[in-house]
DNA sequence: AATGAATGAGTTTTCATTCAT
DNA sequence: TATGAATGAAAACTCATTCAT
């Protein structure tokens, strides 16, 4: 299905068949009614009848596209992993101090839930103040990598021997609960948010205490 | 449980007719298996009827108690929220330092949430790995309050005069995610987890920029 | 269970014990919530928690006083019949004229109407237009008593030799729909509500079609 | 019914397609069942399930045409409202005597009625005799209508200056009884119910007390 | 006799999915 | 491939009635 080695030019996206066309459009109309839902109702409460009533296509093709609306959910999740994580990881990957890999973090973070994805936020549930937020599996995924790289870069030597797996959860913590605050904000402004965050963890982690063997503490869930 | 002394004994559970007793009782049953299926469906995929059979009660009985999933949710969070809201005020408000203020606060959290007050904890779908938090408008009051605490620390000259509204959410996101990590370890150390959170806000706060007008920077749902 | 021939004396209604007077009370309390609530939802709407709900009495209590609402139904007509059925029944048969058997027919039903007999009017149900009229047994049987009437009114020469089961419709009909329209009124005026109807039809009787043979006329239903 | 005499002919069943075709049917479908059931165990007894029963479809299928029985009613009434307002509207307004409007207005009404109109019956209880008369919107609007042709009416001189009001009261009145009456006669004679009908108002109009200003008369709900 | 919570059968309603057009 | 009504299983909810207190 994907990964054709020669074949059929990849380079041909913007001339496709008009069947071809209308299938990419229809896909797309559904995760964009999709996102749109999820955002207003939550994953778990969200209906496929939901998604299809925000849409201008018939019950029936939906399935043509998804089987379920979890099928919709990872298709979604998988855009923003295609999007956010690299960018994430090749910059701390670059980072060469405590300082570059802690703000390249936070600044790419801010960023992207400014402009507009809704999917990384806090979803506030119709006449009362209840917030629910879902981390789904690619986002999970994330902090995996994101605790990976610090990992490593104790190992290398740029970040003193800490609780990689608090450090990672704390960062998560902040990135997520700062950016719900920023965005509630009349002037959004990821570089400040972003430069708070950097400032806590640049201050902060010369403090922590040292962690005995660092891996052992990992957790296995 | 019960086993008065002597006959008729007046000193009964709080002196309830078996009536209430019952009512109590069951309220209790009911919250029990919600909790548990909530574990373990997540919060979205859990119905009515699935608490209902994750208990001995009569389908109608659920009704006589709440009248709906987000009822008992709500019933859950406001239970933990109404034992924790207090007991952190209370200690902070005794702080003399940054230190105290800081430590009390995550002191008290992690030992809360590692006496199996399961709903604080991330609720986890079976089959995937999406979570779902839910922050009810109780425990946004308690955000709330940390966060006028703060301004008032600021005004005391005890903390230096940053941005209260990002500080308190990063200190409730550090909370939330590492409190998560630290259930799923086996050895659950909330000694350790807070002093490891403490550690990095005590070394972090000073070197958070400073906010010309910290009032103003509140934000305003 | 009722009819003491003699023991116990009947003469006690104003004297009974304790125990006596809260049964009689508590029926009547049922039995005014349930002409309210029956007014408000109609009959086939209302169920017996509507009831037990406009009482202060609890739902155990109301299966002491009556096994369903049809019973409930049941005696609230009976107390109807038992005032209005036989006032009316009186002044026909003292009758000298077609037009006192007609003026004291909707003069005593008038009358009764406009003493807040909810019973017999239309019911408008929240928020919309939609009216509804319930006949009971009881009413029926009243029409039925009106027919026979005017069945022995024209064998006694008083009335034309008329339709007598088209006749009595005819009265029934104009009873109830005119009492409805009087009591939207701002001024209420059974006097002149009566006076209308009774002049329609004193002068109507005379121009109706002679029936061949009345009483074969007469439905069977 | 259909017979196209050539082929693949366009005048099939007002050129609906297939798809079309059912969903008209099982409105009517539904319709002529809630009409049996609402005769058999009236209204208020009546429940969707009920309908759903008497028809050979699957009950997810009643709510894809009506949110509730009641909806169900209301259509049942509005098509009869929908038919028989224009033609009694139109009739009326060609009278040129008393006589004329009124019998026009009865005959129309009465063959209606006649012609197996199950809607404008009364409903009845089976148990018991129970009856209820629901007056939609759109019938009371006809009512409404009808008060207004009086007025008109009497404005010409046409029509006494009596209470319009009541006048059209009673004419209401006497023809959902009467006709009532017609319907449960083994030979139903629309034309003999309505000279009934009309007799008692032609004589009896004359002999109606005169409203001293008969606008004012005109109640207001 | 009064109370009112528990019961579970029955009703209402929704929803994922299919399938004829 | 798109459509959208039909389906029926399952969820949500109500209610008459019982029965321990």
């Amino acid at each position: 299905m994907d990964s054709p080695i020669i074949a059929k030019a990849p380079v041909r996206t913007a001339s496709l068949g008009k069947r071809e066309q209308t299938k990419v459009q229809n896909r797309e109309i559904i995760l964009d009614a999709a996102r749109k839902v999820f955002g207003e109702l939550g994953f778990g409460a969200t209906t496929v009848r939901d998604i299809i009533r925000a849409t201008p296509l018939a019950s029936g093709t939906f399935y043509n596209y998804f089987k379920s609306k979890e099928e919709v959910f990872q298709a979604i999740q998988d855009e923003m992993a295609l999007t956010l994580r690299p960018r994430l990881r090749d910059e701390r990957l670059k980072a060469k101090t405590v300082e570059e890999f802690i703000s390249s973090t936070f600044r790419s973070f801010m960023e992207f839930v400014a402009e507009d994805h809704v999917s990384v936020r806090t979803i506030r549930h119709t006449a009362d103040t209840t917030r629910v937020r879902i981390h789904t599996p690619e986002i999970v995924a994330g902090f995996e990598e994101l605790r990976e790289d610090i990992e490593k870069a104790i190992a290398q030597g740029l970040f003193p021997p800490v609780d990689a797996d608090y450090l990672m959860a704390s960062i998560v913590g902040v990135a997520f609960e700062v950016a719900d605050r920023m965005m509630t904000r009349e002037h959004r402004d990821p570089a400040a948010a972003a430069a708070f965050a950097t400032a806590l963890f640049v201050g902060g982690i010369r403090m922590l205490p040292h962690a005995d063997h660092p891996a052992a503490k990992t957790g296995t869930a």
